[in-house]
DNA sequence: AATATTAATCGTAATATTGCAATGAATTAA
DNA sequence: TTAATTCATTGCAATATTACGATTAATATT
């Protein structure tokens, strides 16, 4: 069906899914290091540092802006994109206890 | 087109990109996380846990053994799955790695 | 006003993903 | 040997994702 049935999965774990399938291209992996190296940036900017058409990465922008995980403010005909970092940090938070869930000691069961 | 250019991505983007995949799917979540919970578990268990189809979520167990994250050994006519340790350590670290990116005190730049 | 710049949106093609019924393969139980 | 159990695989339909050319919208520049 290509359709993920949520309504049989926690809150949690479709956060988390959701949050992971930002992560899933690595077009928007790039995309969140730049902000992150340069702090602010400009649409064509990243356009230029990634390759892709701009179509396409207005596109990828449009849903990491879509979850939360970054800002745009009009600076004329520009946009400038960065980082939310409050919801980064609400983000990292639910990916990390995920990620960090206790291994067992006896783990090699098989 | 439907297919991410990896080309354009350093080896390390594209890692991420593919681990964060595995977990762009609620049901490969509840499966993980159930494994972790149960340390050992059969295909039929997770059906039951699940609610989703045998071989849908067959499918889902291949994909996160492709990726090493899980690892099953067969006994008799079932399949103990448990998660792999070493590679799950190994995953986390990478992402972890992404997700901590320092936050720059000026973040508010828009 | 006319033109340039920047980025979003639309439309479309190609490919990927999800889900399951049906079937098959392997082992165990009777 | 026959039947039952468990899981993988196949084949298919429905939907999602990726990418980009063409266009549009908004602002800035001349």
């Amino acid at each position: 069906m290509g359709l993920a049935k949520t309504e049989m999965f926690t809150d949690q774990q479709n956060q988390i899914s959701v949050f992971a399938k930002a992560f899933g291209h690595p077009a928007r992996v790039a995309i969140l290091q730049h902000l992150f190296k340069i702090d602010a940036c400009f649409c064509g900017d990243l356009v230029k540092e990634i390759g892709l058409a701009q179509p396409t990465i207005s596109q990828h922008l449009k849903e990491l802006k879509y979850l939360g995980l970054i800002k745009g403010t009009v600076e004329g005909t520009s946009v400038c994109y960065c980082i939310d970092t409050e919801n980064w940090t609400e983000m990292k938070d639910i990916m990390t206890e995920f990620l960090g869930q206790d291994l067992l000691p006896k783990d090699e069961c098989c």
